[in-house]
RNA sequence: GGCGGCAUAGCCAAGUGGUAAGGCAGAGGUCUGCAAAACCUCCAUUCUCCGGUUCAAAUCCGGAUGCCGCCUCCA
């Protein structure tokens, strides 16, 4: 497959550093506060990734950690008087129940940070010893930017660009502006670890770099993440680990695009933020996550009601087309009828249509496209009354139906029984538009009741009134059945 | 100030040199008591604008305009 590498700024064939078996770490949350959309959208996207690479025959080495120890979850701790580890405990489980629910694959290792300092303290050690990191009076350990040559690479800047950049303040104790702490000597009041350097507690960037060699070797085959952590966070991992090991630290960096609302980046300090379960409360997990792989994994996707409120009917259509497969495949008997060879010459054609996609840099959005193909087709056929009776449409349909769990699969979809699905969004709209499920249902046997007695006139008013509360009936072999419209 | 990205129909969105996928909305038709759903048909001679390269450009180059991101914690 092709693959975006964020280092060289195109695709590249992706060849991992070992035949059939891939070694991946993107990074996790720092657990402080409940996942947003966009932790959502990252999470999905790399789901999706290692889903496709499995999907490839890939045996997957996926790692993901959590930051346990970091300013934000002690300032959380600090506020409501408990340990960092409550805190990071509390928003551990919270992200457990939201990824859940969103269908993301459980890695094969999540480390902590804090699980590893001994580690990163070893590793500052080394940098210390080589020269590309020192210690200052206070008991910090920074390390030497101008000691790496090749730092910037990543980001694609260069030191005395961002030395011109104003924000840059010196540190007291740095040497240069854009040195940065891999060790923070302890202060009051703030979690603490022994070490060479004395007591204090890791920096940020170092967890990273520590577990990825750790749990996968160097040099390890994708390192995912946010864009915004290509600089520095990125950045600094792959200079300490360079610098320490002599070895190319990540083969393939892979960076997710932003979720947006009112086109500007979702984030904490904007607070435009909507979390995961605002929209659990509202819209199915699903759809979610449907809305979420609807684009490219590298645009900008721009979060709105109405968005998501397409990717329902979008999701609806395709879950409707599935049950209308499966309740085809019902039937007893069978015609001989032949299928027109561009049928199952055109399901083949989607077939290899979709893989094509999802090997081009992981392109979900034209992958669906073709799985709207399929639905389209899969309508045809069941709509026309001949063909619908024919043996060879029942292996078609049964086809159009492991295509669907297939796609499925490596997208995270469409994986839920069709009726339940359609069942539970009925539910889930008709809560969110605050209609009265069993109002309606009287009003729709009420309607029936007139239909019987040809009492078009009384049936056509109470379809009015229905349609009032935003309600479709639709008239059915097996008897009415409604819908929020 | 430095670096980078994006601009495709009413909305969302694929498409990196060969003549504009797909979804939503909309129009007409089939079906239906009438509808709905489903299906069929239609819906961008055109890709922000101006130049250029080329037999050929939404796609490459230069410029303009607008929007966004990183440079500070951030998926």
């Amino acid at each position: 497959m092709q693959l975006y590498n964020t280092i060289s700024r195109a695709k590249e064939p992706f060849v991992s550093r070992q035949p059939g078996k891939v070694a991946m770490y993107v990074c996790g949350i720092t657990a402080y506060d409940l996942c947003h959309i966009g932790h959502a959208r990252s999470s999905v996207v790399f789901d999706v990734l290692v889903r496709h690479l499995k999907h490839l025959g890939y045996d997957v080495t996926f790692v993901r950690n959590f930051t346990d120890v970091d300013d934000k979850i002690i300032r959380r701790a600090n506020a409501e008087n408990v340990t960092s580890d409550v805190i990071a405990e509390r928003y551990i489980a919270a992200f457990y129940e939201d990824m859940d629910k969103l269908g993301i694959l459980r890695p094969q290792a999540e480390p902590r940070a804090t699980d590893y300092v001994t580690e990163m303290a070893d590793l500052a050690t080394r940098l210390v010893e080589t020269g590309h990191a020192y210690r200052t009076p206070s008991g910090d350990v920074y390390f030497r930017v101008r000691s790496f040559p090749g730092y910037g690479k990543l980001s694609g800047r260069d030191l005395e660009d961002m030395r011109a950049g104003a924000r840059v303040a010196p540190g007291e104790e740095k040497e240069d502006p854009l040195d940065f702490a891999l060790w923070k000597a302890s202060k009051p009041g703030e979690p603490v670890w022994d070490s060479p350097f004395g007591p204090g507690r890791p920096g940020w960037h170092l967890e990273c770099s520590v577990m990825s060699e750790k749990l996968l070797g160097l040099p390890i085959d994708i390192h995912g993440g946010g864009q915004d952590l290509i600089f520095p966070h990125h950045e600094n991992e792959m200079a300490q680990s360079e610098a320490a090991s002599g070895k190319t630290f990540c083969r393939f960096w892979v960076h997710n695009g932003f979720v947006r609302i009112n086109t500007e980046k979702m984030s904490k300090s904007l607070g435009n933020f909507v979390t995961i379960r605002d929209i659990y409360q509202r819209y199915l997990p699903e759809v979610l996550r449907f809305f979420l792989v609807s684009s490219h994994y590298r645009s900008p996707l721009d979060y709105s009601d109405h968005a998501l409120d397409e990717a329902e009917k979008g999701l609806r259509r395709i879950y409707a087309a599935k049950a209308q497969l499966e309740a085809a495949l019902t039937r007893s008997k069978w015609s001989g009828t032949a299928l027109p060879a561009d049928i199952p010459q055109e399901l083949t054609r989607l077939e290899e249509a979709f893989g094509a996609a999802m090997d081009d840099d992981l392109n979900t959005a034209q992958a669906l496209g073709h799985v709207f193909g399929a639905v389209r087709l899969a309508g045809r056929v069941l709509e026309d009354k001949t063909l619908a009776k024919s043996r060879e449409t029942a292996d078609l349909a049964r086809r159009l139906l492991a295509d669907l769990a297939a796609w499925g699969e490596e997208l995270g979809v469409f994986a839920q029984d069709s009726q339940a699905f359609l069942a539970a969004l009925k539910a889930c709209r008709a809560a969110r538009l605050g209609i009265d499920p069993a109002r309606v249902g009287a009003l729709v046997a009420e309607r029936q009741d007139a239909r019987k007695a040809k009492d078009f006139a009384r049936s056509d008013a109470i379809r009015d009134e229905l349609a009032a509360l935003g309600v479709t009936v639709m008239d059915t072999p097996t008897g009415p059945q409604w819908d929020v419209a």
